[in-house]
RNA sequence: GGGCUCGUGGUCUAGGGGUUAUGACGCUACCCUUACAAGGUAGAGAACCCCGGUUCGAAUCCGGGCGAGCCCA
């Protein structure tokens, strides 16, 4: 058994050997089960091709739930989707076919589209398995697949027919460049320069940073108390270059002091806009076309660019001398999230998803959240909203509406479910239209919002439309995408299940590059999973993504926490490896060491722990106790107390021993399963039949608690390595014999035999006190005693301690009450009230002492 | 400008009213001791961002600064 173990790790090769071995129905969810369900909201990620490390996190957690469950006995559904249409996609399709989306045949580009994805979604696939996800890849979903819209294309029609989806037209953020409708959660900031411009209007002077829109201009507006302009209020000016008269109305949101303190109000130059537009009723002026391109309302500068209209326009200006003064200014710009150009606000017909502030807010607090303050994100954004949810885009890779208009009569016609799923630019409706019973429809072209489809996952998941398994238990995403894909889903989910869609949601931070900014490619901190794959492994960055930081808080990726990793994996197979080469021992032997005892009450503990900071989905502790007890408690100082009994004791302690071994070494391969799945199954094969991920999760097992074994085996760890200490300083070889040593342990018979084995030398414990003196030196205070027992008062009990006689202390480091005495009154003080410091002197034999908490070491060189 | 989170040895982190303030990496010295030199043993290195307050006692709680990150306007 021992031959086949070869003394270094390696993680590249054992990891993909188990990668063949595995079988892919290991992970399978079983829907006729009566075990506990235990269903996962996956996030569907973007097929761009690449898995990177954020993602990478995100699914460590995902998987370090969906192990620890699957062990606790739950039936796991840890399923995959691919959020496949969008933008990005399209973006791609064009580049690299050298098109764009308006010259190309429409089928054509959406083949395109959809053949590029599915190469994309095979090489994030790729990566995913290497990383040793335990995904159930019988769940898997694809949203651009007739299976999946259709879906979509339900939940569209059922909100419709509940009247919480319309098309109107109204102010939308339009991307002159995609040429198409944005949401609101879609546009970015970015800080910008610009210029204000100063303008003589005939009765007032304006500023803007928006000369081309003169022409849009549809109103003035001025504080209304601010006293230069009082007097125009209700008169109506001419707006310079194109003449048409508009108002000047009075609203507190001016800011008096910025510009001249006159704000030309126009359709629409920002939000702001939109709002005084609605709040005064004023008409509509629209300057720029769905193209970005000036409308005929701009006269002479209909067709040009928006900029190129800038520049005309304050070229006129000054020729007429009605721009008198321009400064730069600051400004936060409205930037495209996919290709950074400046948006637009332009009033269109579109598709709304109807938002109620109140509902998904109430929907959202029956949600458990982890960390608790994401909820505050969500919440905040919620309560700033101002718009509904424009789900309706100009693209051509997307889920198309299920609609028509009448030619005849322009009524709208939704398909009804049993026509789903439909392209109404290609089908017609089976019904004529029920106003006018024409038969001719023009299918409408626009189609949705990505997020319309993923934003029904949880429900296509859940079975919905079967009464399924909503809610489900996890959400597990970003907090990136709190405000958009959790907002979205909770919303639609409440709309079209009147449920909550998953009972808890835990949310992972962003992950940092080396100089703790956000990881991207142009700050050149970038870093790709497969990079760490291919020199570390994947346990090793499982290990990072687990260990980094606490779930939630946003975590640096760092290629020593990489290399600590793997040498923890060092560590624990070299455990593995001594286990083996010592031998294992299945059956309890008739009788324990205090030190076998010592480390398994220690492992109920361990146990313990574990399942209670998973529970709390606080891999970072967990890990880290993990860490902590193979390496301190179980290589530090069980094996190196067990080895003399091992390799030369009796065949009872050896029994003993390396059953010990292998209660403890099974344990720990547990308990570190979900977290690194492969060199776990590798030291499991090594001496147990089957699967650990098959295996039962560890419990803790009260009977093996035993305090009085801790504490006495805690001394034998402290003795022996105050010895071992004690070699090292007085360099002397840490396997050299000492003459003797003598352990006095305030009179109890501790268990020597281990001792002895370990330092190699023959130990007496001493049952009586020896033959030392003790010389009080001194004493500390313990405040945490004397705190609370005298607030106020400690201060001057201190005083009257420092006023105790060498006696007095030496009665107290025996266990005797303390008096002492504070203005004449008399207070009784318990002995732990003081720490007494003392010197040993020892008579007779020449000896070293060697303090060890809790006992008095005494050795003979 | 707003919200959320954070500020702890050189670097990164744990903790969160009384601790000898955790661990990792790095550093120094010694050691190839039959699981492990990607190891072991020992050591140096921190007035826990600043200023106030509460308290017998604050790294920890409260208020205010300053700084950082993220999300947003």
């Amino acid at each position: 058994m021992s031959s086949d173990i070869p003394k270094e790790y390696n993680a590249i090769s054992v990891e993909s050997k188990w990668h063949s071995l595995w079988k892919e129905d290991m992970y399978s969810f079983d829907p006729e089960s009566d075990r506990p369900r235990y269903i996962i909201d996956t996030p569907p990620p973007y097929p761009t091709g690449s898995f990177h490390i954020g993602n990478t996190l995100n699914w460590c957690y995902i998987d370090f739930i969906a192990r620890y469950k699957r062990m606790r006995g739950y039936n796991v559904m840890f399923p995959q989707g691919w959020d496949c249409h969008g933008l990005p996609t399209e973006v791609k399709v064009e580049e690299l076919y050298g098109i764009t989306k308006s010259e190309a045949d429409r089928e054509e580009f959406r083949k395109l589209c959809r053949e590029l994805t599915l190469t994309n979604i095979e090489r994030m696939k790729n990566t995913m398995k290497r990383l040793g996800f335990s995904i159930d890849w019988g769940n898997e979903y694809i949203t651009m697949n007739p299976e999946y819209y259709t879906h979509t294309q339900i939940s569209f029609v059922r909100m419709y027919e509940q009247g919480l989806i319309y098309r109107e037209e109204h102010p939308v953020n339009w991307c002159p460049r995609c040429e198409t409708a944005i949401a609101y959660a879609e546009v970015e900031y970015e800080k910008r320069k610009s210029t204000l411009h100063y303008i003589h209007f005939d009765k007032l002077d304006i500023a803007t940073t928006r000369p081309e829109l003169l022409c849009a201009c549809v109103a003035i507006a001025v504080h209304p108390d601010d006293e230069r302009f009082s007097y125009l209020i209700g008169e109506k000016v001419r707006v310079p270059l194109f003449e048409h008269e508009v108002e000047v109305i009075a609203d507190e949101e001016v800011d008096p002091q910025f510009g001249t303190g006159a704000v030309m109000i126009c359709t629409f130059g920002d939000k702001q806009d939109v709002r005084w537009w609605k709040e005064h009723s004023l008409p509509l002026r629209k300057a720029i076309g769905k193209d970005g391109k000036m409308t005929s309302l701009a006269d002479k500068y209909e067709g040009m660019r928006v900029d190129e209209c800038k520049q005309a326009v304050v070229w006129d200006l000054k020729r007429g001398g009605l721009l008198y003064h321009q400064e730069d200014v600051e400004q936060n710009v409205g930037i495209c999230w996919r290709c950074k150009t400046p948006i637009e606000i332009l009033s269109e017909s579109q598709w709304f998803v109807k938002i109620d502030h109140e509902d998904v807010l109430k929907m959202a607090e029956e949600i458990e959240w982890i960390p608790e303050h994401m909820f505050i994100r969500l919440k905040n954004w919620i309560e700033g909203m101002e718009w509904d949810w424009c789900i309706s885009r100009q693209r051509l890779f997307a889920t198309p509406i299920p609609v028509w208009y009448c030619e005849k009569c322009g009524a709208v016609k939704v398909a009804s479910e049993d026509e789903l799923p439909v392209d109404p630019m290609t089908e017609k409706p089976k019904t004529p239209c029920e106003k006018c019973g024409s038969t001719e429809f023009r299918g409408e072209e626009d189609v949705l919002d990505t997020w319309m489809d993923s934003s029904i996952s949880a429900l296509y998941v859940g079975r919905w439309l079967d009464n399924g398994y909503l809610p489900l238990q996890l959400r597990p995403q970003g907090h990136d995408i709190i405000r958009t894909w959790a907002f979205y889903t909770i919303l639609r989910s409440n709309a079209l299940v009147g449920k909550r869609p998953w009972e808890t949601i835990v949310i992972n931070g962003m992950v940092l590059g080396e100089d703790g900014h956000k990881m991207s490619k142009s700050r050149g901190n970038y870093i790709q999973p497969e990079e760490v794959l291919e020199k570390y492994g994947a346990d090793a960055l499982r290990q990072w993504a687990a260990i980094g930081g606490a779930t939630g808080s946003d975590i640096m990726f760092r290629w020593k926490d990489i290399v600590a990793a793997s040498r923890f994996q060092q560590k624990l197979w070299s455990i593995a490896r001594f286990c083996m080469l010592v031998g294992l021992n299945k059956e309890k032997p008739e009788r324990l060491w205090v030190i076998d005892r010592w480390i398994l009450s220690k492992l109920q503990k361990l146990v313990s722990v574990c399942v209670d900071e998973m529970d709390r989905y606080q891999f970072d502790t967990t890990l880290r106790e993990i860490r902590r007890f193979c390496w301190n408690v179980f290589a530090d100082n069980y094996i190196e107390l067990v080895k003399g009994r091992l390799y030369g004791g009796d065949e009872e302690g050896k029994k003993a021993a390396r059953y010990t071994l292998y209660i403890v070494l099974n344990t720990l391969t547990r308990l570190l399963a979900p977290f690194i799945p492969h060199i776990t199954e590798e030291i499991y094969s090594k001496f147990e039949e089957g699967s650990v991920h098959l295996s039962p999760y560890p419990e803790p097992n009260e009977n093996l608690i035993d305090e009085e074994a801790e504490k006495s085996g805690e001394l034998i760890a402290s003795i022996t390595s105050a010895i071992r200490r004690y070699k090292a300083e007085q360099k002397i070889a840490l396997n050299a014999p000492l003459k003797r040593i003598m352990i006095y342990a305030n009179g109890d018979d501790i268990e020597k035999d281990d001792i002895a084995g370990t330092v190699n030398s023959e130990v007496v414990v001493l049952l009586e006190e020896p033959n030392i003196e003790r010389v009080v030196k001194g004493f500390k205070p313990r405040m945490d005693v004397l705190g609370p027992m005298f607030r106020e008062k400690a201060r001057d009990i201190i005083k009257a301690l420092e006023k105790l006689t060498p006696e007095e202390l030496e009665k107290a480091s025996k266990g005797e009450r303390i008096k002492v005495s504070i203005n004449s009154e008399e207070i009784i003080l318990p002995p732990e009230s003081i720490e007494v410091i003392s010197d040993v002197v020892v008579g007779g034999e020449k000896v070293d002492v060697v303090d060890a908490e809790g006992a008095v070491v005494l050795i003979v060189r």
